[in-house]
DNA sequence: AATGAATGAGCTTTCATTCAT
DNA sequence: GATGAATGAAAGCTCATTCAT
């Protein structure tokens, strides 16, 4: 239960972003200051965090619990017995996360080498955990075999990953392929390789 | 036509790898200095390069040739005249060049936002290059339809860049799945996806 | 005459334990609001003085008084009519005096040279007023006359004075000789000093 | 055998200086910059020392072998064979030393207790040296036997030490005794004290 | 009387870059 | 071509002090 009071709020949401912008190396104590409000260079900042390497440890944690939060009301949405509605809802569940997520993203990919004990757990989160849930659902609803489920989910949701992680990362604007259509062949895809024969 | 001594190449080597370690910015021009074999702090990496991200530029470039030239050999290779075999050999092929290029896409995803100019080429090379093989191999050889074809390479390249990109930037090993099984996979979607009904 | 009260004296015992510990600029306005039982940072203690030099200037005040206080105590002892009963308790006396006040000691070392003006006061006391009262002692009972009894006190409060500020200034620990034989060393030394002959 | 250049030796004297007149943390490196005829605040100093501390550590150091030079010199002066000049000579010689090494002396009382690991050198080889031979000096040449020997040691070095600690700690000026007869009546003491009966 | 929050000024340290040798 | 030395600028962080509540 992280305090959390308006500036130290307003800090995190300029961090983020700037971070996202600019790197965690190239986003100075400064300029998240200014961005937060507060006199840039006064180390405001260090009233509410005891470094700045904890305001991207609390930014990553509140993505993490938003993202939770999200997962949580997902799960309800029960089945809807259409093998291809699934799927094609599965697609879409995915990368809405991932485009919630492109700061955090951003800022994983940044930061993996530089802090990985950090970075680490939201990758766990972001990543493994739609890997898993992905990996039972092929299992349970789509009696997927477990050894073949996990090869299935890793082709499946990479293509999926891969879309975000383009635009997101690498800043290719898509790969020019609307995004319906996308879904569309990722379903047909799917659907292939899950029906028998 | 970039003159080269050996402690220029010796620069960008030492460059390259530190980026792609510590990123740009964790990278100073001193440890590129030391790792080069030149005194730390004593500025002899000017003596060949102008500053510092003329480095990152000549490293990119240098490492975007070397591409050039693997695609100009794999072309080479013709067709199979079996459509599972040849999906097979693309998928080893993509991958092979991914994993060549793990640097140069550590360096892409960590730059991309600071230094966008730098790294518009590079991406334009490593991913469009490929995509758009690809799309034109589909459309030639598989027979897919050209509007269809690049959402096919869409999903389907996705699958492969994402394998590659979860360990190369966000350090996800693998995601558990073995590389055998992965491309099998692979093939086997891209093989029902392409073949009709 | 300074008003007291409760959170002032617990904040001037905070502010020179840590002086005496650290430093005057090693001591943080914080920290002895932490030692003092108010919430650090907040600047609680400025409602008590007016900047963190006050504190000093306060602390040295009171432990001045306590110092007079105590000789005034120590004055009411008389006459014991043998020299080297009263050499004895000379002896105790001021290194007792110097126990009492390390702290002082300390802090007027570290801060002589920034802080000069308020350091000179306490000096003066501390240290001018025991050679004062030990010449006078040496002039009216023992007999010395007095252009030899500033020399006299000179060497002798000098030897007594050292022992404590190797332990209390330089931290060398005592330097290896027990108390009791250097008070006795001592004696016999002025002892012999003021003997004719 | 540490390497010495003529700014590195420039920034220790400027240091050692401002150490003793300001107090380790009282004196900046910018400070230091400044006297030692570099740009303050361009960090000019880190190019011949990793951190300030180490600026500090090796200007105790240089002291300390100045010192011990120093000792080496005074060893050669052989026995005169008369009591009361030697004790003049020892006298004179402690006192100079202590003249000579003022600045340490200051740095060490205001440092000891926030940096003890580099003081205690320090502390050792000025202080625990000439008590150990003054020791040896009185047992072997004045024949004190060796239990008498350290007490009267540290009464006797006691005395003279504190004449300088005075001054250089507390900046009490000498305690109005001229350093004629201070010195006379302090060889008047010991040669009594040291003479049977 | 006490606190949460803020700020201006300062700190030590790093670093890309320049230049005389 | 390489080096030792220097520098301007900026970084992260600390701290004495102020003030509205």
């Amino acid at each position: 239960m992280t305090s959390s009071t308006p500036t130290r709020d307003r800090i995190i949401d300029a961090a983020m972003r700037l971070f996202g912008e600019n790197g965690y190396r190239g986003t100075s104590v400064a300029q998240i200051e200014r961005a937060a409000g507060l006199t840039p260079g006064a180390g405001g900042l260090y009233h509410h965090f005891r470094t700045k390497e904890a305001v991207l440890r609390a930014g990553i944690e509140r993505n993490l619990s938003r993202l939770d939060a999200l997962r949580d009301i997902r799960r309800l949405l029960g089945n809807l017995g259409d093998l291809r509605a699934e799927l094609t809802l599965s697609a879409r569940y995915v990368l809405a996360e991932l485009d919630d997520e492109q700061e955090l993203l951003r800022i994983m990919a940044s930061e993996a080498r530089s802090r990985p004990e950090i970075v680490e757990d939201a990758v766990q989160q972001l990543v493994h955990t739609t890997y898993t849930e992905f990996t039972a659902w092929l299992r349970d609803s789509a009696g997927v075999p477990q050894e073949r489920a996990a090869a299935v989910a890793s082709v499946g949701l990479g293509a999926l990953f891969s879309s975000r992680m383009m635009s997101g990362l690498l800043r290719v604007p898509s790969v020019g392929v609307d995004d319906e259509i996308f879904v569309a062949t990722w379903v047909e895809m799917m659907y292939r390789l899950l029906s028998p024969r």
